[in-house]
DNA sequence: CCGACTTTGTGCAAACGTTCACAAGGGCGT
DNA sequence: ACGCCCTTGTGAACGTTTGCACAAAGTCGG
């Protein structure tokens, strides 16, 4: 894996899971906004978020010196830092490709078109599908994913389609210059170093669902239950 | 948060960051026992997986030594032994809540069905809904959560809700005995110790593909020395 | 039956992430 | 203006994860 990331880049190091953290305090952070309250501390915040609060500081270290000590943080002014650092004050055009059930979903999926991210384009390689209305959106050939990425200038794809033909499409979205791809196939998908992939995958949260809860259920039971040969 | 091993059977204590790489090894398996490929290397089978050699062998290392040195692993008796020791080998009743878009997206999900779990029920809460078929499955009322888990002795439990009653609909499903919970509500549960809650939620995911992005279009001072991958 | 070759399983060290604990710094009441 | 109190920001300790490198262990050809 090429976690390299930004090679000892002093001011913009910011680790991947502090990353990864942002947007749920940032999620928080619009809830508080919400309820007008002007100011949090570490402490509220963290328990909101789900999170230790030495944790959330240090995260938030990470994007500058944004508390006031003995107060806490602005709401408001925090809610815009975070944004910005994680790219949402621009706009981020989104083609999906898959108009199946999951591709419909994610479509109507609210907080999709809400901060930062536009779905350009709904794409489709099934005749039947290709023209219907989704989401106020014209399912377009996949044909035409290349316009449609041009004229855009879409930087991001979402594969919602079946896990046969995941690779093929992410190897066209690559091609025609998506660079971050988010992908619901469950398979692995292949691509150049400088494309970044994450990947959403129920099969993969249930098996380890599974594995958590089949451990607590054998509290007992001190013997293996069956004995395997080869 | 710290289990070590308990001890002897060395099939306690496995590395949380392992089990979550299970399920995607088990997928590749699944792969290679299609093609009727007997054994595969370490290598081979990281390569499919997107993961460094080593990292596969120490995983599979914690599950017992089922590997031959000089020729690899045997794929079909590896796949039971992941499936095992991820619990896969009983079945897994599931209640999906929420009927909507991502509510029927997940029940028509195939591999939801394949491979140990099972759909118990869909419920939903809006009389319009219930009643209706959804692959299959005959949307019930909400209210029928308490029979439903019970007859099925269901535990684990999907939450495909809108934000605002996630948190409702988990505090009732766990005082109904569930233990596991599959959150896409973009809401951070609050859960009693003893319960494990997984999330998926898209627009974190899409928030952390943007920050990435914005870094790349960012390329200031681009003196990429050692930008060519090892 | 043996030696060459291949691949696993793992000790170790470095990288990464989390948590504790507290000094530094700022607001607020008096 | 002063000192108390609160909360941030961070150094240091600790735990987890990764990747290298190699000994151990098995296969296979001759």
């Amino acid at each position: 894996m090429s976690r390299r990331a930004v090679s000892a880049n002093g001011s913009q190091g910011i680790p991947e899971a502090t990353i990864a953290r942002l947007p749920v305090y940032l999620r928080v952070l619009y809830a508080f906004a919400e309820q007008d309250i002007p100011t949090v501390s570490s402490e509220e915040l963290a328990a909101a978020a789900g999170v230790n609060s030495a944790k959330l500081r240090k995260d938030l270290s990470h994007l500058g010196s944004y508390g006031t000590r003995g107060v806490g943080y602005d709401v408001e002014y925090l809610v815009y830092q975070v944004s910005r650092e994680l790219g949402l004050t621009q706009d981020w055009p989104v083609v999906i490709v898959g108009a199946g059930n999951l591709g419909r979903a994610l479509a109507n999926y609210g907080g999709f078109a809400s901060r930062g991210f536009r779905i350009a384009a709904v794409l489709d390689s099934d005749p039947e599908v290709v023209g219907t209305q989704i989401a106020g959106h014209g399912v377009q050939d996949v044909e035409q994913m290349e316009q449609v990425v041009a004229r855009h200038r879409v930087s991001i794809g979402v594969i919602a389609t079946p896990a046969g033909t995941a690779q093929a499409v992410c190897d066209r979205l690559v091609a025609t210059g998506v660079t971050s791809i988010l992908n619901f196939a469950p398979v692995v998908l292949n691509v150049p170093s400088g494309v970044d992939v994450r990947k959403v995958d129920l099969s993969i949260e249930l098996q380890i669902l599974a594995f958590h809860a089949q451990r607590r259920s054998v509290v007992r039971v001190p013997q293996d239950a069956e004995a395997v040969g080869r």
